[in-house]
DNA sequence: AACGGAATCAACCGCGCATGG
DNA sequence: ACCATGCGCGGTTGATTCCGT
C-alpha cells in the first residue's frame, strides 16, 4: 500500500499552474521567503500542496534559472558527470548553474540518451555498445574497447585499478563519432560520487573533488574526462591518486594549468580517500569536438520559446531590457542563447551574483533558505 | 489539411532520509 | 526508541508541441 498523495488528502489543485498561481507564489516567496514549504500554499493563498509549490518554484519560477537550450558545454558536462554520478540529477544540476535536476533529467532522457546510442555508446554505462554486447555474451571481464576505436590523445584513459586491469594506459577515440571519448571501466557508477566542495573556491560547474569509496570498489573508475568551458576546468578524474599519472594525462590533452592533487582530505563518509583537484586553469583546447551531437535543429523554435519566456518575465517585471541573443561560435552549428537570467533581468543580477557566490560556498544547497536576497534582487513584483 | 507517432517538458508520485517531539 | 512531519530526490506520467507522411 502506497501513501496517498498530499494533494489527495487535502483535495488540492493539481496539474498545470496558472499565471495567477505563479504570481501568488512569486509574490509570497519574494516577500517572505518560502520558509516551511508546507505552510507556503496557505500563506500564499494557493490551493496547492507545499510540495507542488516547491517544485514549481525550483523548476520554473526561481529567478536564477537559465532556461533555453543546453549549450554544447553543458551537454558535454552532463554526459561526463553522468558517467561518474549516474542518475544523480540533483548532484549533476548542482554543477550546472541555472539548471534544474528536472530539466537535466528530461534533457538526458529525451535527447542525450538517444544521441549516445546513435553514437554507439551505452548511455547507462558510457561504454561502447558493441563492447557491452560482447560483455553480455561473454560475461567476462572488460578487456578493450570496440574495434571501431582507435588511439588518440584527445581523450584520456587512465589505467584501471590494480584490481581490474593490468594497469596499461590506454587512450581511445571513437572513429565513428568525432568525439571526445568517454569510456569507462567502472562497474558501478553509483559507487563513486562527486561531492560539492563548499570551501574550495571552485566555480560550481567544476568538479573539484572526488571522493573515492574504496569499500565500494570505486577505484575501478578509470577515465579522465575533460571538458573545459571557457576558463573552467571540469575534469572528471580517474581516481587513483597518482600525481604523475594524472599529470601525464592532463598533458596529453594540452591542459597547461597547474594541477595538483592532495590526499589530505577525508570524506565525510569516512570510508575512503578524497582526491582534491585544485587548479587555476585555463584550457586552451576548449571543448573537444562533439559535432555529431550538436543539437542543431529547432534553434529558431527554441529562440521563439525563449521570447515567450521573456514575455512572461515582462509580465512579472513590467519591462524587458534586452532580448535573447544568439552568440555564434566558431562552429557554425553551435549557438548559445543568452537568457533572461543572464542578460535581461537587471534587477536579478545582484541576486544571481549573490547566488553564484553562495553556490561556491554552498554548492550542495544551491537554492539556500534565505530568500531575503530574493526580495532585494527581485525588486517590487 | 489531417492524422499519427515522436519528442518535449511540466508536474506528480512514492520513497528514503533528516529532524524534532 | 518510536512516530509524525517535512524535504528532497529519482522515476514516471500525461499533456502539449513538433514533424513527417
Amino acid at each position: 500500500m502506497g501513501r496517498q498523495s498530499c494533494c489527495y488528502k487535502q483535495k488540492l489543485r493539481k496539474g498545470l499552474w496558472s499565471p495567477e498561481e505563479d504570481e501568488k507564489l512569486i509574490r509570497h516567496i519574494t516577500k517572505y521567503g518560502h520558509g516551511c514549504w508546507s505552510s507556503v500554499p496557505k500563506q500564499a493563498g494557493l490551493e496547492r500542496c507545499g510540495k507542488s509549490c516547491r517544485l514549481r518554484w525550483i523548476n520554473y519560477l526561481r529567478p536564477d534559472l537559465k532556461r533555453g537550450t543546453f549549450s554544447k558545454q553543458e551537454e558535454s558536462l552532463i554526459i561526463e558527470l553522468h558517467a561518474v554520478l549516474g542518475n544523480r540529477w540533483s548532484q549533476i544540476a548542482s554543477r550546472l548553474p541555472g539548471r534544474t535536476d528536472n530539466e537535466i533529467k528530461n534533457f538526458w532522457n529525451s535527447c542525450v540518451k538517444k544521441k549516445l546510442r546513435q553514437s554507439g555508446i551505452d548511455p547507462n554505462t558510457h561504454k561502447p555498445l558493441a563492447e557491452m554486447e560482447d560483455k553480455t555474451s561473454n560475461s567476462g571481464d572488460l578487456k578493450a574497447p570496440a574495434t571501431t576505436l582507435e588511439k588518440t590523445k584527445h581523450s584520456v584513459h587512465k589505467p584501471a585499478s590494480s584490481s581490474s586491469s593490468s594497469g596499461e594506459s590506454r587512450t581511445w577515440k571513437n572513429s565513428v563519432t568525432p568525439t571526445r571519448g568517454f569510456f569507462h571501466d567502472h562497474e558501478s557508477s553509483s559507487a563513486c560520487h562527486l561531492s560539492p566542495l563548499p570551501h574550495s573556491g571552485f566555480a560550481p560547474d567544476c568538479a573539484p573533488l572526488f571522493e573515492m569509496n574504496q569499500e565500494l570498489n570505486c577505484s575501478t573508475i578509470s577515465t579522465v574526462l575533460l571538458s573545459v568551458p571557457s576558463g573552467n576546468i571540469s575534469a572528471l578524474m580517474s581516481l587513483k591518486p597518482n600525481i604523475d599519472l594524472f599529470r601525464d594525462e592532463i598533458d596529453g590533452i594540452q591542459c597547461s594549468s597547474d594541477v595538483y592533487l592532495s590526499n589530505s582530505r577525508r570524506s565525510s563518509m569516512n570510508t575512503g580517500s578524497v582526491i582534491e583537484l585544485q587548479s587555476s586553469t585555463s584550457f586552451d583546447g576548449g571543448i573537444l569536438p562533439f559535432s555529431e551531437l550538436t543539437p542543431e535543429k529547432n534553434a529558431h523554435v527554441q529562440l521563439e520559446r525563449e521570447h515567450e519566456d521573456l514575455k512572461w518575465s515582462e509580465y512579472l517585471q513590467g519591462t524587458i531590457t534586452a532580448s535573447a541573443t544568439i552568440q555564434s561560435q566558431s562552429h557554425p552549428l553551435q549557438y548559445d542563447i543568452k537568457t533572461e537570467s543572464q542578460s535581461v533581468l537587471v534587477g536579478l543580477g545582484t541576486w544571481q551574483q549573490n547566488q553564484q557566490g553562495q553556490q561556491q560556498l554552498q554548492s550542495s544547497n544551491i537554492y539556500g533558505k534565505d530568500f531575503h536576497m530574493v526580495s532585494v534582487g527581485f525588486g517590487q513584483v
